[in-house]
Parts: C-alpha cells; structure tokens; sequence
DNA sequence: TTAAAACCAGACCAAACGGTCTGCTTAATT
DNA sequence: AATTAAGCAGACCGTTTGGTCTGGTTTTAA
C-alpha cells in the first residue's frame, strides 16, 4: 500500500490498521488545516490552499466536513490535542513536581521557532485570530487555556504535597503566571525569529521556579 | 464647519487648522483602519467594511492610499504611534525610574480590555498576523518591539545611574522579561475577556521588580 | 473671482472566494 | 464475487474580493 500524503508518521503508523481509508484522509486534512490555520489565519487561509497541500479537490474536503469553519474547529482540536498529547509524554516520565515543570520549560524553549504545529503556539494564534471574530472558537480556545493551566495547578499541588514546594503559594496564580510567560516568550520570539528571547523568558522563569516556588 | 465621522478628540481638534481637508480624511481611514485591521485581521478585514466605517467609497480611499496593504502598513505605524505616545504621557511626570516602570505597569494592566486601539495590542496582533505572510509588516513590527524595549532598557539604565536599581542587572534582559510577560498577559487576559489574568501578571512583575530591580 | 488642483463618488472589472451537486470510482460488507 | 456504501473529482453557482478609471464636485491657491 502506497501513501502519497505525508503526515505525522507515529500517528499514521499507530492508525493506519484500525482506521479506513476515509478516516485516515479525514487525519489528513485536519493535520494539513492545523498547519494552514496556524500559518494564515482562518481568514487568510483558503480551501484552495488547502486542495493544493492536501491533494484533494473540494468534493474530497467536504464530504468529510460541512463548511470551512467546521474544518477550523476540528483542525483547532487537532492541533491542541497533539501539542497536549506530546507535552504530557515529554514530562511523563519525570517524577518529581520539579522535574516535571522544568520538563515543560525546555518543552517551551524550543517551542517558538520549532512548534509541534507550524505556524507557532495554536493557542496564542487562536486568541488573536478568534478575539471578537468567532465566539465558538473563542470558547474553545479558553477552554485550552484552562486546561494546560490545570495541568500545571496539578503538578504545582503536587509539588506542595510533597514538600518540594513551599506550602503558602498560589499554585493558580503561578500556574498563571508561568503558562501567561511561556505565550508572551513565544510572541517575541518569533516577532524577531530568534530563540534567544525565549531563552531569556524561559531561564527567567526557571529562575522563579527556584527561588520563590521551591521549598 | 461640521464633522460627520469620528475620530480622537484631541487630536483633531489639534490638527484641523493645520491640515487639509485631504490630510484630515486620510488621518480618518487610518484611524479607522487600525482599528479594523487590529479587530479582524489583515485578510478579514475588507474594503468595504473600511469604506463603512469611514464612510468613504472606493474612489475616496483609493485616492490617498495605493493598495490595501499600503493601509495596513500605514495603519500599523499609526497604531504603534498611538500607543507609544499615549504610554510616554503617562510616564512623562515620573521623576523616577521606579516610578515610570510602575506607571508603564499600571498603564498596562487595563490595557488588555481597553486598549488605545480597539481590539487588542497592535504589536501582538500584528506579530501573530504577518507571521510568515508580510516581510514588510514583520520587520515593522520587530522594530516597534525593539522600540518599547528600548525605552524599557533606558529607563532601567537610569535606575541604575541613579542608584535606584541594582547595578548588576542586565537592563536588556531585564526590559524584555517585562515586555513579554505584559504582552502574554494581554494575549490570556483578552482570551477569557476577564482583566484577572492581567493583574496577576502585573502584580507579578511588580514584585518582580522590587524584589529583583530594586536596589 | 477664476483657474488649477485635489478630492471623491460610483460604475466597472477579472479573479478568487466558500459552497453545492452530479456522477464516476473505489473501498467495504456479506 | 456481488452488492452496497463511501469517497472523491470536477463542473458549476452566486457573492465578494481588491483594484481601476472616468467624470463630476469641492478646495485651494492665484
């Protein structure tokens, strides 16, 4: 069996028995749509596009999907589950609080100019794309928000319980602080294509970690 | 003499001696136009939603400005003038250098959910919207960035010549630890549209500077 | 006041947009 | 192997896009 698209390899290889082949175009476009969105923005990206990256022509794209809009909240979905699923496989295997939030900060270095998804943080991109434009979108961009910022209350609460941090901290407003800082480095960095700046804001914030959440 | 549009107070009433009746409308479109760009994006912001809110026809916009990225550009740089202008008013008064890194705090911390420009930062938009689209925008808004840094840097250089800082800090790094972290503060706080993400960042940066900056 | 220049409305254009639908082809089921 | 269902190509549609140009109107300068 020849595959002419490319995608994610691992994942393809993981799906390529249990899926059908309208499935696995179905992965395809929303790994290709991810990719787009995240590059040009809903506006700016076009069905032709993507037609063009795909392979596909528009009777292929929408018999898997509705409506352009329905391919950017699947693809959004796609692009934040592979992000969240690769940055808790990073830090799995960490087994201390501080490890694991350290884990994260390395996962983020070399996030900015080499993100899981091209184009850069789908989160980031999605707040400014979605903000007044796409109230679904912007629901579903909280909810991301919320859900990275949980994983790292948890860890933070973990931390404390097990006296690696200090008892009195907010774990939710470090947690906030932390995950705010990570976007802001990303932005910059990529303003200027260069990683040192979020060398800069990631040392920062392993600085912080030491010194004001460590017990 | 009557006006139909609208547009800042003060500066048009500063301005209507001095400019022409051309002056005036392009003045117009481009305040318009930040803010239309700034809300929806490049590509999903149309000509004809401009020429609505301008209340110019085609031929009326076409006649100062060439294409529409030539008003993009224009209106970024109108958009980064705006703030930087408004932000060095606010500080102009501060004797101090710790006073004018507080005043900049205070002045960002409503900035998420009323902006100078309606719909957010220009410079965080723009950042996440010509990535990889616009070379000419992306090196503008690199020097808008460099820009505010540098204005931050100088003002830690004064706290240090003044004794205010501790002489052993990086004043560079320093500037764009707090740069990043306001302009990831704006991205998460317009995310939830809730301004409690933005007081915790600059809450953080504010015990961030007494503990760290502060001599 | 008059001539020149600037300003702007509005018709017009080709191209690209998102989306629909028919019908052929391929894959899955029995 | 046969039948059904799923997958997909490609023509087609109305609408909107950015952009041009002509001609009338208003400012401005002389």
């Amino acid at each position: 069996m020849q595959v002419t698209f490319q995608t994610n390899r691992s994942v393809f290889e993981t799906c390529i028995r249990i899926m059908s082949k309208g499935q696995l175009t179905r992965e395809n476009i929303l790994a290709q749509a991810a990719a787009l969105f995240n590059t040009r923005g809903y506006a700016g990206a076009s069905l032709s596009e993507l037609m063009q990256i795909t392979g596909l022509k528009k009777g292929g794209i929408y018999n898997h999907f509705h409506s352009k809009e329905e391919i950017l909240i699947s693809a959004f979905e796609y692009s934040v589950g592979t992000v969240k699923k690769i940055l808790s496989e990073t830090i799995a295997d960490e087994p201390t609080a501080t490890g694991k939030l350290k884990g994260i900060m390395e996962f983020y270095r070399n996030f900015a100019l080499n993100p899981v998804i091209k184009g850069g943080c789908p989160i980031l991109n999605t707040i400014v794309d979605s903000d007044s434009t796409n109230p679904i979108l912007q629901e579903k961009v909280k909810i991301a928000v919320d859900d990275l910022v949980n994983e790292l209350v948890r860890i933070i609460n973990y931390g404390i319980r097990k006296g690696e941090f200090k008892p009195g901290i907010n774990s939710r407003d470090v947690a906030i602080v932390i995950f705010t800082s990570i976007e802001g480095g990303i932005a910059i960095a990529r303003s200027h294509g260069e990683n040192r700046y979020m060398d800069i804001m990631i040392d920062h914030l392993i600085k912080y970690i030491d010194e004001e959440i460590v017990a």
